[in-house]
DNA sequence: GTATTTGTTGATACTCAGTATTGACAAGAG
DNA sequence: CTCTTGTCAATACTGAGTATCAACAAATAC
């Protein structure tokens, strides 16, 4: 899986300082170890696991990387998305309150809303008794690329976690 | 957390027959772990990690286990559903294609179907231009029991995966 | 400018959730 | 009863984290 990064410059810069804001208006410190990490996510167009950022700045130790991570979920600027085998990818959050659209071949995530959704949700607050403090919605597809190129043909990893594809 | 199984006899030995007789149509052989694994199984009310199994039959082996319980799932009379931080609860599936309802403080799995969510994923297939070829949907709440008792005020285990809380 | 406090770091070791490998073994077909 | 092939247990490995803790460094207080 090669890094090919489709993001132009300005945007990195963008992504990189406003992944330092995020941190700065949360009351934490700004350290070399998250300015190095900031740099790296800003630069990634795709989604990643942590173990490839672990990897990609062995300067850091894992500890402070998945720390960091953490924080800058908690903070918004990054999400977590599971692939159907529950394995997780992280990628720079957009929009803030979303789903997750994933390519089952190519791993890319996309964030999306939609009415449907919300209705849905709406409809099962109502429908179950009790209160609701969260969820979790993924849909699994084969990306227009993917599609293109004619990868995947037979599903790659859907065994394992509670998926259903009909 | 205590093993208290609130299933009578008869629905024990009715569970474990199902189990059995999905692995015998399934062309499974039919050997002493499994007999032991569908046991095990059939007595358990709850939802349970693969682990807890583990610990349970120590005369079989990690790897027996967690073979059985993928076929059991690829069977399709066991599922696994993520917790709110991504770990997985196997639970005995008696309906088929549902969705989850997954209490975030004592982890009961409740399964569930709605017209909504497949009025929603409709929706989704047509906002989408590619195929869809799977999904997950998980909701999170305190259930009955677990309002009633007062536990849990504050989110338990909330951090880590993409969860929407509001 | 120095002292202090408190957040952060990185090394190490650990857990949990699996998968890969492999030689031994046993279920069931013939 | 024999043979094939599915299944087994042991072992070792990966990925995805968390726990601990001494060393350190940022922001602040003086």
């Amino acid at each position: 899986m090669t890094t090919v990064s489709t993001k132009s410059a300005s945007a990195v810069a963008q992504a990189e300082s406003n992944i330092l804001a995020a941190l700065e208006e949360h009351g934490s410190r700004m350290t070399w170890p998250r300015r190095e990490l900031a740099a790296m996510l800003a630069r990634r167009a795709d989604a990643f696991s942590a173990e490839e950022i672990v990897a990609g700045l062995p300067g850091l130790g894992r500890a402070t990387i998945y720390r960091t991570l953490r924080l800058l979920v908690e903070v918004g600027i990054l999400c977590k998305a599971a692939m159907p085998d529950g394995s997780p990818r992280y990628s720079l959050d957009d929009v803030h309150h979303h789903h997750h659209l994933v390519c089952v071949v190519c791993g890319r995530i996309d964030e999306f809303r939609h009415p449907s959704v919300e209705r849905m949700l709406r409809a099962m607050k109502a429908h179950v008794g009790s209160e609701l403090v969260g969820h979790r919605l993924e849909l699994y597809h084969r990306c227009a690329a993917c599609r293109e190129s004619g990868q995947g043909g037979e599903d790659i990893h859907m065994h394992g976690t509670h998926v259903h594809a009909h």
